[in-house]
DNA sequence: TATAAACCCTATCGGATTAGTAGGTTATTA
DNA sequence: TAATAACCTACTAATCCGATAGGGTTTATA
């Protein structure tokens, strides 16, 4: 299950992204568009900034702006911000190994050789996707 | 991520497919096994059977054994029974489906779009795998 | 330079879920 | 009838999630 700060910020970040000025977004307009607690939101496009996916500018007509192009942001690496680990289970993990307490062989364990199959399978998915994409969906969707 | 629940289901099932006889297999040896908590293996044990999976025998010589043939069985359903929904995201579920709090409108939601490709993709991987096939892997490690 | 806008930071908290533990009951078979 | 193994109920410790509270700091602009 996708945590609702995940969703939520991807949900924020395809906002930014669907925008047509480079002016920064407040939270506050994010919040209330996409039904957000604004304090939840707030922690939220902190930790975005803190992880290089936002730029902020403070202040009166300050918020928060994209750093990089929307085609060059892979969805994997803002849900492993965000949600942290893609694959199912620790030990399938790329970018957050982890040993199973159980499993004394890697090999011998039925649950590996699938979720390895999920895991590639989810990040093929998640690669192939920007927030150029996403974008591109929302706008396609508000202008029908 | 998986839970233990579905982690140890799984591996149980594995285990009980890979053996060659269909004599009832006691939960005891599974936990001693594949180093599971006694106590919660007869917990997934029994949801299994409830669910249709595993028969059952009790007293001595009694344990679990496949109703199905291990062919016959898709990981889907194993995972639909012990871990619930496999969509990412309530609204994209095929058999747990809720609508989302926020969102008016699924259409011009970016996660949603996102969340259907993933849900497909981890769709096929699972449908395409059976119970077989993890016990093929289980005893071909086994016997190197 | 005062004020309002907006980001920034820390702490806390209730509720839900997870992974197990404990202890007893029932059915089968040797 | 004694041993075995599934079955059932209840409890619990720990963790995490989603949010709330309550401020502090910075900056633009009138």
């Amino acid at each position: 299950m996708l945590s609702k700060k995940t969703k939520y910020g991807i949900k924020a970040l395809a906002f930014i992204a669907s925008r047509e000025d480079k002016k920064p977004v407040q939270t506050s307009e994010i919040a209330k568009s996409e039904n957000i607690s604004l304090k939840f939101l707030e922690s939220i496009l902190l930790s975005l900034r803190k992880s290089g996916f936002l730029g902020s500018k403070k202040g009166k007509g300050g918020g928060y702006y994209l750093i990089q192009e929307p085609e060059k942001i892979k969805m994997t690496s803002v849900v492993r911000v965000l949600e942290g680990p893609i694959a199912m289970v620790p030990c399938v993990s790329l970018n957050y190994y982890e040993k199973c307490d159980d499993c004394p062989d890697e090999a011998t364990c039925s649950v590996h050789a699938l979720m390895i199959q999920v895991r590639d399978s989810t990040l093929n998915v998640l690669g192939g996707n920007t927030l150029y994409d996403l974008a591109r969906v929302k706008k396609k969707a508000q202008s029908d």
